[in-house]
DNA sequence: AAAGCGTTTAGGAATTTTTCCCGAACAACT
DNA sequence: AGTTGTTCGGGAAAAATTCCTAAACGCTTT
């Protein structure tokens, strides 16, 4: 048990190749931290977990096949003690609180300085816990008033599936990448909408439009 | 007026200070790139470029303030020759029509392999365009020259139930409403999504807002 | 260890919706 | 009179949705 850890293993997981060699030159201007993996996937970033034992995890959310959330979710289950940190595009509160319930230790977004991941890195790797300053915020502020989402009450692959709803993919493309049955997510479909109380998907996705889950 | 160049000024816009490193470190990795600017909005792109002159602009298109694509429209009102390269995540084509009629000489994803940019780079900056394999493709398919806005080749009719489709009713509650035929109905909303070139009611809706035509 | 619970997965069958192809009625413009 | 565009809808096939059922798995509780 490392409470300070002076040369930082980090493992980078972004579907992008041109994002992920930025973050890794950023990174490694720092002495103390080394990229020893990278993934472009939930699934290889799993794999590539154990094979690397890093002592921090740079993890984007949108992540093709299985979902950054599930990716974590599938970490924290092999070693409950990894830490992960989250660097993702959504500043909405509803990817934080899956985040952190999935396992992740900190969270900052894509629009935070430079430094600031840096120092996040630094962070988590000393067994801190990092979200970004707004963001925290918002999260107190919304748990304050006991106001939760509509979408607190879906499961991690009901969220998933919604947001892939949401952007407009069809049954068949949701099936395809996910690598589920065709019925799997027309039933998953069916439960979402009654979950969320609305029976169209234009109603679906103006309640993912609203919280900001995805872009109109 | 050069046709080549051997020493390509760049000037990057991207909201994202993270990114803007990465790209940076990245494309001076190619000896004959130098970043001479970056800006992390719309207005200051505009403002750089009249400093900077830079040979190729790369901008990204979700920007603070003025959009990337109005951004784009102010560069290439005040220099027509302005050689614009648009670096988005966006794959959808509404976005890469709006740029290349802004006047952008290449779109590219940022789903693109790092090489890609770089190539795409040195393409510009020799006067040639550069559009993503399958942007382009796809671009090429759906040419339906309209100038205005999607919504513009819709009938009354079909703009009327366009609305309510939007609205999120269904096919028979549109029927009954209008009193019209079920298969009439029916008939409009593939008509409409074919028009307007969705193939989903989630794309549709999130074209409707986007257009403010309905609310989120 | 067994029982209970939630989640994920998916098949069957009936139903609804969408799609594509077609044609009729009507107005408008040339 | 002829062409064109819009509105309206039927037929048939294909696709999607809904409701029901249930197996497999992990987790918690007793």
């Amino acid at each position: 048990m490392n409470g300070a850890v002076d040369h930082i293993k980090v493992l980078l997981v972004d579907d992008h190749a041109v994002v992920r060699v930025g973050y890794r030159m950023l990174l490694e201007d720092s002495a103390d931290i080394e990229i020893v993996a990278e993934a472009d996937s939930g699934e290889l970033a799993c794999k590539r977990f154990v094979e690397a034992k890093p002592d921090v995890v740079i993890m984007d959310l949108s992540l093709p096949g299985i979902g950054g959330i599930e990716a974590i979710r599938r970490i924290i289950a092999r070693d409950p003690s990894a830490r992960i940190l989250v660097f993702s595009m959504h500043e909405d509160t509803v990817f934080v609180e899956q985040a952190l319930q999935a396992g992740a230790r900190g969270y900052i977004t894509k629009s935070s300085a430079p430094e600031v991941l840096v120092e996040a890195v630094k962070q988590i790797a000393s067994g801190n816990i990092h979200l970004d300053a707004g963001i925290a915020q918002r999260l107190a502020f919304q748990k304050s008033r006991g106001k939760g989402t509509p979408f607190t009450d879906l499961s991690t692959r009901e969220f998933e599936i919604f947001c892939l709803l949401a952007e407009g993919l069809s049954t068949s493309e949701i099936a395809d990448r996910l690598s589920l049955s065709y019925k799997t997510v027309a039933n998953y479909g069916t439960q979402i909408k009654s979950k969320l109380n609305v029976t169209s998907a234009a109603e679906l996705v103006r309640l993912a439009i609203r919280y900001g889950i995805v872009k109109a």
